[in-house]
RNA sequence: GGCGAGGUAGCUCAGAUGGUUAGAGCGCAGGAUUCAUAACCCUGAGGUCACGGGUUCGAUUCCCGUCUUCGCCA
């Protein structure tokens, strides 16, 4: 493996357009901090960029809903998230933002060279434009009935009833969302990064990397064995929210970079930030080594596009490794904002004060590293309750009371060892090379078990020696265990440093000791004989109750069900009879139904309407299945304009009612009647 | 539909370039103990390693297929 002088390690930067949840930071920020802390501890050269994304689409969106500026909503986001990193002690070196002057330069003066490199295509595409505001629409901006499951508020890069993957074109009856007008197609300008061209040496440098996690590697290889292999991308955008392109290039007005152009370049504006003479050093030099901290949803932009932009402009060193996790759910359920089904790091600050370290403990305890993982509140409170309180806390108490009985507070003379001595002796020594060499590998929950283990070895000595007993009958053998013990202490301060900042910095306080470095861990003569330590009992960890427990799995359940009586839809508005007369119900009964092959949402069925039997497409096979709806009586929009889905022609329409999770349930007469009849 | 990553004890996860009894923590049962935050320590029960085929002397580990969860792409 090749040896780096230096570390620059970024985590990804979170959108300013919400809070941060514990999602985000077992995945990403938590394992980034806990490796710098580390790397620190060990005395390495190493920063640690981040800063706050601030551009793109769905800021407009939520200023507009929100009727402010976008720059007025990242100004409020860019400031929680802040204060959430500060409150979990994740250790930056610098915090910034995309908002930040150095980056719109840096973002520009990158754009150019590639522009200057010849590097981009120009293509003329047609996008949506709204006539009434003058501005092209973001597919986001665009609202129409979705062509799958007819939902009339479906946008024009996905429904969220139904959660196909959509393109504006196929909305039927779109609107823009800013002025409610018909959007027309118009032809526009922009720059794309030809990533078909660059594929084979973005393929060479990808297998140059086959050490990455298995998650990243394949979803690599995913991307460039799709079919068709890897297709140009825009770099730019017609928005008026972002990095202008540079004013210089023909026709740039009113473009702004891709998001995801200029949100990676911000590690480098950061850094620039941060050391204004030195940054190249880390981002220049080949000896250097690149690690990025993400999500499994980034992985593409990190391992492959963002790679792309730095080897086509040339000065820069590449990714070495991008350590991303999966995703963390929550008792069950997938994390949502929308759905407000999350644990927010600003809420949990404020909750559980004096609690950072538990958070911190859990969540890398749980982190998905390999796949997709559960957060519990009861997982919470036991792994609180029986590993921090009962194992580690209790060791450390256990040694600060024993001491203070025994040798008021003095750490007692070691005398000789005995065989069991030296064998713990020897896998004291062994603890933080084993720790190390699973932090070196991404492995955050099982070096963290080592730490833990260190703790259930400290409390096995003691019950293994009984010094309580023996005090009065051996006590040379109690000042040896006593000695040893108080040594694993303080070699558990060093050693949790990295995961628990706060716990490691106040057991060093009981122990009145000076904050080591990595590399003081591993010894039994750390502490001197003689050496005083604190008086008081140590209670690093207080238990936490069943009441708190259930009063936040109340609050969550609370906040989602809140969450849902707000989406009540608002009654449409009003009509007369005669518009009601138009629509031609009828019941029909259910004859056939079965899934339309290829798939996942199309059943076929077959309706019996008393004069005729027609074929009606309907998107709900993930709601009832085939058997459920055959032979059951259903209405029937009959007079509804034919239309062709997946190539079978659909006649009519089946009334659904749809629940608060959006599941279809088809209505029927509650007795049977005539096929045929008429409901009005 | 194509591709990728998973599916191992009640729960959360390790692991095996194929080879005698598949591991850990939590939870559970029993025991021991009292320095300690009713904690610690010891012992134990619990697994057809998703399912079906194949290769092999031998597969949970390799190959093929199926089912299933998550994700990416179309």
């Amino acid at each position: 493996m090749k040896k780096f002088k230096r570390t620059l390690v970024t985590a990804a930067l979170p959108y300013a357009n919400g809070p941060l949840h514990i999602g985000h930071i077992a995945g990403c920020y938590l394992p980034a901090d806990i490796y710098v802390r580390f790397l620190r501890s060990k005395g390495d050269d190493v920063i640690f960029i981040c800063g706050s994304d601030e551009h793109g689409v769905p800021i407009t969106i939520r200023a507009q809903k929100e009727n402010i500026s976008p720059q007025q909503v990242v100004d409020k986001y860019h400031q929680i998230l802040q204060d959430s990193f500060k409150g979990l002690n994740i250790s930056f070196d610098i915090y910034s933002r995309t908002t930040h002057p150095i980056h719109y330069q840096t973002a520009q003066d990158f754009f150019r060279t590639l522009y200057n490199k010849k590097v981009f295509i120009e293509k003329e595409t047609e996008q949506f434009y709204d006539h009434e505001a003058q501005q092209f629409l973001a597919d986001r901006y665009i609202v129409g009935t979705c062509p799958k499951c007819g939902y009339d508020k479906a946008y024009g890069d996905q429904c969220e009833k139904c959660g196909s993957t959509l393109s504006p074109e196929e909305l039927i009856n779109p609107k823009s969302s800013l002025t409610n007008a018909t959007p027309i197609k118009k032809k526009t300008k922009n720059w794309f990064l030809p990533l078909d061209k660059l594929q084979p040496k973005i393929a060479e440098y990808i297998e140059q990397h086959k050490h990455w996690k298995p998650n990243v590697y394949g979803q690599c290889k995913s991307w460039l064995e799709s079919t068709g292999g890897l297709q140009p991308r825009a770099m730019t955008r017609d928005l008026n929210w972002g990095v202008p392109v540079p004013p210089e290039i023909p026709d740039s007005k009113g473009k702004v970079l891709y998001v995801w152009f200029d949100a990676p370049i911000g590690y480098i504006s950061a850094t620039k930030e941060l050391l204004p003479d030195k940054w190249e050093l880390y981002w220049k030099n080949e000896d250097t080594k690149l690690v990025h901290f993400i999500g499994k949803d980034n992985i593409v932009f990190h391992c492959i596009i963002f790679p792309a932009m730095l080897m086509e402009h040339g000065d820069y060193v590449l990714p070495y490794d991008v350590p991303a996790n999966e995703f963390l759910n929550l008792e069950g359920d997938k994390i949502s904002t929308s759905r407000n089904w999350a644990v927010w790091v600003d809420e949990y600050l404020k909750e559980f004060p004096e609690k950072e370290d538990v958070l911190r403990y859990v969540l890398c305890a749980t982190a998905p590293e390999t796949k997709d993982n559960d957060f519990t509140w009861k997982e919470f409170q036991t792994r609180n309750n029986s590993e921090l309180a009962d194992v580690l806390g209790n060791f450390l108490n256990r040694v600060v009371v024993l001491i203070n009985k025994f040798y008021d507070g003095k750490i007692p003379h070691a005398g000789t060892f005995s065989k069991q001595d030296m064998l713990l002796i020897n896998e004291i020594a062994q603890v933080p090379s084993k720790i190390e060499e699973k932090i070196l590998q991404y492995k955050f929950r099982e070096a963290l078990f080592e730490l833990m283990q260190l703790a259930r070895m400290g409390n096995k000595y003691l019950a293994d020696n009984e010094p309580w007993k023996k005090i009065k009958t051996d006590p040379d053998l109690v000042a040896t265990v006593m000695n040893l013990s108080a040594q694993i202490a303080a070699n558990l301060a060093i050693l949790s440093e990295p995961f628990m900042p706060n716990t490691s910095q106040k057991i060093f306080n009981a122990l009145k000791l000076p904050i080591m470095k990595w590399n003081a861990a591993g010894s039994i003569n750390i502490l001197n004989a003689g050496h005083q330590i604190q008086k008081e009992a140590l209670i690093l960890f207080e238990k936490i109750d069943d009441s708190i427990i259930q009063k936040q799995i109340d609050k969550l359940h609370q906040s989602k069900s809140q969450t849902l009586s707000q989406n009540i839809h608002p009654l449409k508005p009003e009509i007369n009879i005669e518009d009601f007369d138009k629509c031609d119900l009828r019941i029909g009964k259910v004859l056939k139904a079965e899934k339309v092959p290829n798939t996942d949402k199309l059943l076929k069925l077959e309706v019996d309407l008393g004069f005729e039997i027609r074929t009606i497409v309907s998107g709900v096979a993930h709601c009832i299945s085939p058997e459920e709806i055959i032979n059951k009586q259903v209405i029937v929009l009959a007079n509804l304009k034919p239309r062709k889905i997946k190539g079978i022609e659909s006649k009519g329409m089946i009334l659904y009612a749809e629940n608060t999770e959006g599941k279809l349930i088809p209505v029927s007469p509650i007795k049977n009647i005539n096929n045929g009849s008429i409901v009005k």
